[in-house]
DNA sequence: TTCAGAACGTGATATTTATCACAAATTTTT
DNA sequence: AAAAATTTGTGATAAATATCACGTTCTGAA
């Protein structure tokens, strides 16, 4: 247990005794779910957040005209949930989706504001955790404003090699923002 | 001073007693700018966090081919700073500039670290603020993924329609990640 | 009050991207 | 292994947007 991938993942940003990890882990469960299952509907309320231990998954949402448009991926160690959704307790805009075959750790949201105040350091990691999504997603923004698509795409491709084999190109696409085959085209 | 603007705009999120706001105001100063003054220049730390009291202000940032991307407006009751640059105490890679006038209160880094550390209450507040802050760049990136240019002109116009009569349409054009003959002609 | 610069609208044209269509390749399911 | 569904590439065309150009209006400073 001392080698737990959450306490390393933790650990990044705070240190922990082994003690204070079980104690952690204790808030957490476990859950596998299949390709194509989802953690999360559009309409429900976000009451879990995920920690992915193995496989990849999609947030998206649909637009009027039904077309998709992915707002995240996510991989091995990564969170997952809907963020405004969780933290405000209100219905999701999102979808959660499987990509893959998926091994999962969640924590809900009452163990969450439970872990919060009984541990400080645990208020502190996702206070830290909170500010490190921000300017992922500032940084976002800014790719959006400045970047040609040709552009983002060498940008992810560089960041996330992994993404390419894992996923199909359309939803590469779609995360940025183009048609698939605008994407296609760039490359070829 | 039981009524200072601050004191309200933090009681939106967590209550606090006289003796508590004046101790948290002992942490700011009090600085005002003129019109095309900046806060930050690009290559700088942003070491300071500004509230802004009174005036407009827009953070933005150049492309390779010299364009101008807003990426934030400010206006009362907001907070500005590079929040990248602030919160890792790195080169920043935006600028703020004045565009009226401004009476801004602010706080240093180091201030911002004591009186968290100091008072739980401002930790909260600021860890509170950073999940919003959060929810509102998620949300413009669905946006920005979902909403025509026409779309997000109307949305901007509904939600601050203030900032049309104080910024020129050319920086909101730059908000929206348009060209100003092309917002020029969406309403003409 | 005048004058210079900035802001703004608009035409003409080029560029980028979306959309529709279809066939080939690949993957998944039975 | 065969069948079905999905993914992918690519041509043709339409739509959206950028770019360049120029004249008018507005604004702020001398």
């Amino acid at each position: 247990m001392t080698h737990h991938p959450l306490k390393k993942h933790i650990e990044e940003i705070i240190k922990l005794t082994d003690e204070e990890f079980e104690f952690i882990l204790s808030h957490f469960e476990t859950t596998n779910k299949r390709k194509h299952q989802y953690l999360l509907q559009d309409g429900e309320i976000a009451d879990k957040e995920y920690w992915i231990v193995k496989g990849c998954l999609k947030s998206y949402f649909f637009d009027e005209s039904g077309k998709e448009h992915i707002l995240q991926f996510g991989m091995e160690n990564w969170w997952i949930t809907d963020y405004e959704s969780f933290v405000k307790q209100s219905k999701s805009k999102i979808n959660i989706d499987c990509i893959e075959d998926c091994e999962l750790l969640y924590i809900t949201f009452e163990n969450r504001e439970k872990l919060t105040k009984e541990m400080h350091k645990m208020e502190r990691f996702w206070a830290k955790k909170s500010k490190f999504g921000r300017i992922a997603l500032q940084n976002r923004i800014l790719s959006l404003l400045k970047n040609s698509t040709k552009e983002r795409y060498e940008l992810l491709l560089e960041q996330y090699p992994k993404l390419f084999h894992r996923v199909p190109k359309k939803l590469i696409a779609s995360y940025l923002g183009v048609s698939r085959e605008t994407l296609s085209r760039l490359y070829s």
